[in-house]
DNA sequence: CAGTTTAACTTGTATTTACAAGTGAATTAT
DNA sequence: ATAATTCACTTGTAAATACAAGTTAAACTG
């Protein structure tokens, strides 16, 4: 009944690979070293390793030049799976805190959830977190999360201090995200929102509805994020 | 020095396959036929076919599953690669229009673009227009598109009324848009803004700014998106 | 020396083969 | 009848191989 995952090779040189970009060995504008490169040094074949920098190309950590090799394209900083691109130049992950404003607790669903949700999920109830993100001290996200209680004993009892939601739930739970869908739209800043974010009654705020797919079927994430794009726009490649 | 352009198997299945599944042949959670079926019917081996449903798959037209099949998942109606998730339900491509605010002119690019330039691009001057979108006879975006003026020649003198500006690059110049960045924010409502989309003076207007990369090395095309999300909201997959 | 050709790289496409692993229905045993 | 098992099907991973096509720099030619 153990779970006794075993992780294919192409993702094992994918998470390497990404790792090495994102911690700086190689960076922004380098040449990857060449897939028959990649084979020797890894111990694979060329299918495999075409297989894991094809996931790096999509993911936009690379950019692949037919004759000549693979670009690194490091991207600004995510926060959750959000990307960040900001108009002050420096945006180290350093200066970037989490604020748990309510902490996990096991809800039931809100009856006009933004969106449409399944038998299993509605009957397993809904773990339910607020958080504030900040950037040098500055709020920017906003983020209310919402998860099908299935399958996470003790959820509510961990420490979120400054581990993402997305790291617990990988690191004690072997949950992953793999992709997902968004509506957003732009609202006037209610009280609440406001408040959190340091701006005044009616500004613009940016909303975001998320569902995130996970690699557990049938359990999704779902968040609702406002955040401040005053200073900062957030980021991303489609 | 003819393009000469032979395109690959996997490609060609890619195509009629979405073509297939947009114009309903599949619909939202048919089966597709099994990749050896599709093998038999188009005549390559797995890896060929299993090249194009990846493809569909990061489109987010089908979704795999292990031991079942490719699930048919329809996404909301595009425009421009944008694509609108309304509040109302029926949002078919019908009550879809498009109105030229400013034809397509040749600028020079201006001093404080929104994106780095390269020295070709600055060099080539600066094709410009001004479109807005409407849903319903509801202003929704108002687009400021800026395109290299290499390699497209005549483009300022065609017609645009209702074709797509992607459309006309992909039929007449071979252009097809392989990807891109974009940055997001939600700011208030200018005179200008607020006056092509019904808004007043600062309620909060959603501001894209992309750059999409093409098949063609060196040409990207930029625009500057403002949309009322006050009815509609941007739908995306990530 | 300038221009062209060649050669040695790179990634792209494609075939063939094999087995692992998830799914679901038919079959079998209880 | 019901539960468990088997079986036929699906997609996932992986290897070995081949040639096409784009890129770059070295070598060659005029």
């Amino acid at each position: 009944m153990s779970t006794g995952r075993i992780i294919p090779q192409y993702r094992k040189l994918y998470e390497v690979l990404r790792r090495h970009i994102q911690e700086g060995v190689y960076s922004e504008g380098d040449l990857l070293p060449s897939e028959n490169e990649l084979c020797r040094l890894y111990g694979m074949t060329r299918p495999t390793v075409r297989q894991a920098l094809g996931t790096l190309a999509n993911d936009g950590l690379i950019i692949k030049h037919q004759g000549k090799g693979s670009i690194v394209h490091n991207l600004p900083s995510e926060i959750g799976i959000l990307s960040v691109s900001g108009t002050t130049s420096a945006l180290g992950d350093r200066n970037l805190r989490t604020r748990i404003v309510v902490k996990p607790v096991i809800i039931p669903w809100p009856d006009d959830f933004m969106f449409v949700l399944s038998e299993l999920e509605r009957e397993s109830g809904c773990i339910y977190m607020e958080r504030l993100r900040l950037l040098d001290n500055a709020p920017i996200f906003y983020d209310i999360s919402y998860i099908a209680n299935i399958n996470l004993p003790r959820i509510t009892a961990r420490k979120f201090d400054d581990k993402s939601l997305f790291g617990i739930l990988r690191d004690h739970y072997q949950v992953e995200i793999k992709g997902g869908e968004q509506r957003i739209k732009a609202i006037p800043a209610s009280i609440k929102t406001g408040g959190f974010l340091n701006l005044k009654r009616s500004q613009p705020v940016l909303h975001l509805e998320r569902k995130m797919e996970t690699n557990v079927a049938g359990l999704f994430l779902y968040s609702s994020i406002y955040c401040n794009t005053g200073k900062y726009s957030i980021f991303g490649r489609f």
